[in-house]
DNA sequence: TGCAAAATTGCAATGAATGAAATAGAACTT
DNA sequence: AAGTTCTATTTCATTCATTGCAATTTTGCA
């Protein structure tokens, strides 16, 4: 225990380039030949490591593309723990929503053909589906709790769990099956927008299709008249 | 092509017999050793066949634990299908909700211990709950689909995707995180159904703490005033 | 009984993942 | 600078899930 936790040696910098270098290759070789094709001893070489060192900066063939999700958490969290004074839990949540589209922007280190071909193969690949779902869901836990503990005494426990899986459930889903039509950044956006309001609304707001009563002032976002007013299959 | 689907041929009883036996060895042995410490072949021998048949039976070891999930996917389809002349979107998704409790009840064919197991076995195992909730979400797509065609022109894509993913994902986080505290049915589907009320009501009726206009009519469940009426952080 | 279809099996191979011991490379000490 | 310690990497062996293929057995039916 020679010196702290934020060191600059050459071992910690090697070690950070041979994490890089397994990443790059994967991502390149998932590219060309697929995600099951591809076989950790290709990575490995490609990356000019032995294939058990690997598995000392990975989990798993999967693990390679969720590297970057617990940086996101905390930041997650951490916006939760810094809850404004007269913040309600609902508006909280969605200044969430909103941050991690700005992160999701803003992030360096991950190109729009990397995301794009991440969300290709995770899309492809229902091993990988699985894996991203299972990240959610224990991401959301976790968020929950932490939305309990921000509003101590205003959320009981399932309050707060249901509060998050309404919000997340919703535009998870929404953008998923939004997916596959258009890809503009834009739209995505557009539409997980709609699907927190409609989260945050409820469900019921839907209950009333006879116009009327659907300009309520939470409202006032999303929502642009775009599709076509009639329609059948 | 002599006999057609309902047959009951010697040869469809073999194999349905061989099915539950490979699924009541596996089940045996996972109680006993833990789902990553049995293997196939263990299960095979148990089974009495080859490991090499196992597989024309199940896809994999984790799709043994998740056989009956198609057929309660019929019958939700075939619930939205039937929707009633006046019901609203909302009411029809939480008809659905209550009908997937009743079927979880009325079900032969699997025992509370059972299902116990697998419950336990799925929260364990990482691997299974990742099956698990791609199973979800696979089955949350199909939903929203059929919802959407239920009501032709009253949601568009993005709504009923937004809805069932909403309604979903609070009963989902809702149940699991309430989970491991108490195990009675009685309570999960009190949990649930709070829940259900939550996402359809919206969330922002958790916004107004301060006690007042939270008896919407709609919030005649649960919802015992068990919270202390004072907060601060 | 004998034939055709379907199910089962044995065998081989691939690939992911893990454990253990040996080796090489850094960082630190004096 | 040489030696020591700690850590990363490699090598090797092994287990196990999964798949393809060819051989074999069983079942349904004429």
């Amino acid at each position: 225990m020679q010196y702290s936790s934020a060191m600059a040696g050459l071992r910690e910098r090697k070690k950070q380039r041979t994490r890089r270098a397994l990443i790059d290759a994967a991502l390149q070789l998932f590219a060309r030949k697929g995600y099951a094709d591809t076989t950790l001893a290709e990575i490995a070489a490609t990356a000019e490591v032995s294939t058990r060192t690997f598995f000392s900066y990975f989990s798993g063939k999967d693990d390679l593309l969720f590297h970057d999700g617990e940086e996101r958490m905390e930041r997650a969290l951490a916006l939760l723990a810094g809850r404004r004074p007269g913040e309600t839990a609902g508006a909280l949540l969605l200044r969430l929503v909103e941050a991690g589209f700005g992160w999701a922007l803003e992030d360096e280190a991950l190109t729009f053909e990397e995301a794009e071909l991440r969300m290709r193969l995770i899309m492809a690949e229902p091993a990988l589906r699985a894996r991203a779902l299972l990240l959610m869901y224990d991401g959301q836990l976790r968020v929950a709790a932490a939305l309990r503990q921000a509003c101590q005494d205003e959320l009981d426990e399932v309050e707060a769990a249901a509060a998050v899986g309404a919000l997340f459930g919703a535009v998870k889903l929404a953008v998923m099956a939004h997916l596959g039509h258009d890809r503009s950044l834009k739209d995505i956006q557009t539409t997980a927008r709609r699907a927190a309001e409609l989260a945050l609304d409820g469900l019921r707001a839907l209950d009333t299709p006879p116009a009327e009563a659907r300009q309520g002032a939470t409202r006032a976002a999303g929502r642009v008249p775009v599709e076509p007013p009639g329609m059948a299959s």
